[in-house]
DNA sequence: TAAATAGTTGACCTCTGAGTCATCTTTAAG
DNA sequence: CTTAAAGATGACTCAGAGGTCAACTATTTA
């Protein structure tokens, strides 16, 4: 009844699967459509599109991948909803009415204001930190071997492209 | 983002259009698609549909024409919802998780079956007499003179079509 | 019984989200 | 320079929601 679009989630589980940090950690798309069960050439057009919408980077090629543009707990899931629905338009109306309106409310309308604004709020609130650390994917990363403990994220250099 | 789907939002509206009463009120798909803005023929598929989920009772050929099966106050919007798209299952991950349950849950998980419960609980207290009352769309019945002019819109062919 | 009225029903159309495939292009190793 | 690895991308398929048409059936009245 109520609930994101599929591919929304599977952005968020895809994104849960990254780290941030420069070239050290890039994580292939297989290794995310194998950790998350998203079919692959689906994942792939969906990561570039989280590319397009400054989440993540991407490096094409050999030793190519993908990481996360900054910090996870910078990255809130109303980012990643938006990136991949669409600013959302909270204005209308539970029951698709066109009059309804702050001004003319029809029975739902309090309500359902309030509902949206929580759920808004959570979605804000609620970072992919916290949801990565829910899932707990090890990822492996191409050039980094496994030893290393999730704390340091490579500060190598910065930036790159 | 959180919605109703568009046909849900037709039948609440469609609904709002009838009374209960026997065969003295029933009111004609034509009249209710004018008033509503809803196509005919489709408005006509969701109307047979509200007839078979037992919401309302229909009756063919001249003269015939809809009416509520129950009064107005004793159909929740829930009803209506699960008459359209089908029993609700409250149960799913707002991140598409399969993992995800009351024994481990996402982060998102407490607070979204809260979410879920105080959308539900309102969705069946709130019933078609409220939003009747909002809506007011005085529909004319077969068989039932117009004498009554209570409201403003006659005959006139009111806007929109 | 014939005609008019009004709901019923199946075929078909369009659009969008989801998913697949094949073929690019880019990048680094050898 | 060649090649293998990996992301990018356009064409295509598929299913479901929403919507349109036309033919059909039921009901009442003249």
């Amino acid at each position: 009844m109520l609930s994101l679009s599929q591919t929304t989630g599977y952005a968020i589980r895809a994104l849960t699967c990254l780290r941030f940090g420069e070239s050290a950690a890039l994580v292939m798309a297989k290794d995310i459509a194998e950790a998350t069960g998203i079919p692959l050439p689906y994942l792939s057009k969906l990561m570039h599109a989280l590319g397009q919408a400054g989440l993540i980077t991407t490096k094409r090629g050999y030793r190519g991948g993908f990481a996360l543009a900054r910090p996870a707990e910078a990255i809130s899931l109303m980012d990643i909803t938006e990136a991949i629905e669409g600013p959302n338009d909270n204005a209308s109306c539970l029951l698709g009415l066109e009059t309804c309106s702050d001004e003319r409310a029809c029975p739902l309308h309090r309500f359902w204001k309030q509902e949206r604004q929580r759920i808004e709020k959570a979605m804000c609130q609620m970072t992919l930190r916290e949801v990565a650390k829910f899932e707990a994917h090890l990822m492996k990363a191409t050039g980094v071997t496994e030893s290393q403990s999730k704390g340091e994220q490579a500060k190598t250099k910065s930036k790159s492209k």
